[in-house]
DNA sequence: GCATAAAGTTTAGAAACTATACTAATATTT
DNA sequence: AAATATTAGTATAGTTTCTAAACTTTATGC
């Protein structure tokens, strides 16, 4: 990898983590609930599961079945069991802690002229490395392969053959592929 | 935030964090050796302590304290104290450390076609965030307000007063400001 | 000189992470 | 149709890290 670029990932998210570190213990909250809170409230239906969440976050399943089980407890997080597969529990978050997120979000602002550029950047850079390291999924319904359009309110996922709403394509989800 | 930013941020974030805590798991170490490890690889004679890397990591200067008696157990690092001020412990990579490192930094190749756009705009983007939140320093000497050229060679740093060589240039400074 | 600040260490307790073993439901193979 | 394998999730024990608070030592400011 280029070195400039990799000093300046590093401290990019050295400075994310210790932003959102402290974030979170001037909510009273600990990290990790903060990343769950985050991912479930940009994941899709597909996503929203313990078993996805331990393979965005990089942590066993027994990890984050405990975190869930402390958050939870806090309030923060619910869970209903799938009709369709029943080994599946998925989770969703409460209004509790869509409140704690959005006054986390607003101590992270970040002032940028140049969104779009180093929007693409960043999306291009994770292609790149998601394909390298056949990570899964993780990305947005416009950039996926399953995904094809049909009007402008609804498209077809050809992986699961279900129509969906075009409102959801701003979620990630865990059976993207590029 | 732009929205979709804040989603590939934490995007990236979390894969480079999931990255590197395999990484380090393959390799014997834990997540936070490797960060100490890449830090004081790329931090100048001005940052290399354990409060720097406080600052840096965003964790209490007694959690690092540990980390680093740990670290120097495993023979990574090294301590020597400051002539200087007698209360500073400079702290220096081991060549094992050096080994291993390139070892982890092999694994983390990506390819990438725009690196240098890209490394402008989180350049850019850490600028902005860094003085929105009137964070310390970590930013390279081309940048800071204190670097004063002289020749080819070696530039002036207006906030020690010391003549340094350009070759230093490339590596983080704790006291860098915009 | 005296108070204050800065760099580090130490300790105790809380929290999270891993590894392993386990249950239950669904897919796949034979 | 039955056996096997895979997937989703839970539970437990042990390790490690992290924080917070109290403390030393050295340097700086008034």
């Amino acid at each position: 990898m280029n070195q400039e670029l990799n000093v300046w990932l590093e401290r990019l998210t050295s400075l994310y983590k210790s932003q959102m570190r402290q974030a979170a213990s001037s909510a009273g909250l600990q990290m990790v609930h903060l990343e769950v809170m985050q991912y479930l409230s940009v994941c899709n239906g597909y996503s929203n599961t313990a078993q996805a969440l331990s393979e965005y976050l990089g942590q066993t399943k027994g990890s984050i079945s405990q975190t869930l089980k402390v958050m939870e407890q806090l309030g923060l997080v619910t869970k209903s069991n799938c009709t369709r597969d029943k080994r599946i529990v998925r989770l969703a978050l409460t209004k509790l802690a869509r409140a704690q997120l959005t006054a986390v979000a607003e101590q992270l602002v970040v002032v940028d002229h140049n969104h779009e550029q180093l929007t693409a950047g960043i999306r291009n850079l994770l292609k790149g490395w998601q394909q390298h390291h056949e990570q899964p999924g993780f990305g947005l319904c416009q950039s996926c392969r399953y995904h094809q359009p049909m009007d402008e309110k609804q498209f077809l996922c050809q992986l699961t053959k279900e129509t969906l709403s075009t409102t959801g394509q701003l979620q990630l989800c865990r059976e993207h592929e590029f």
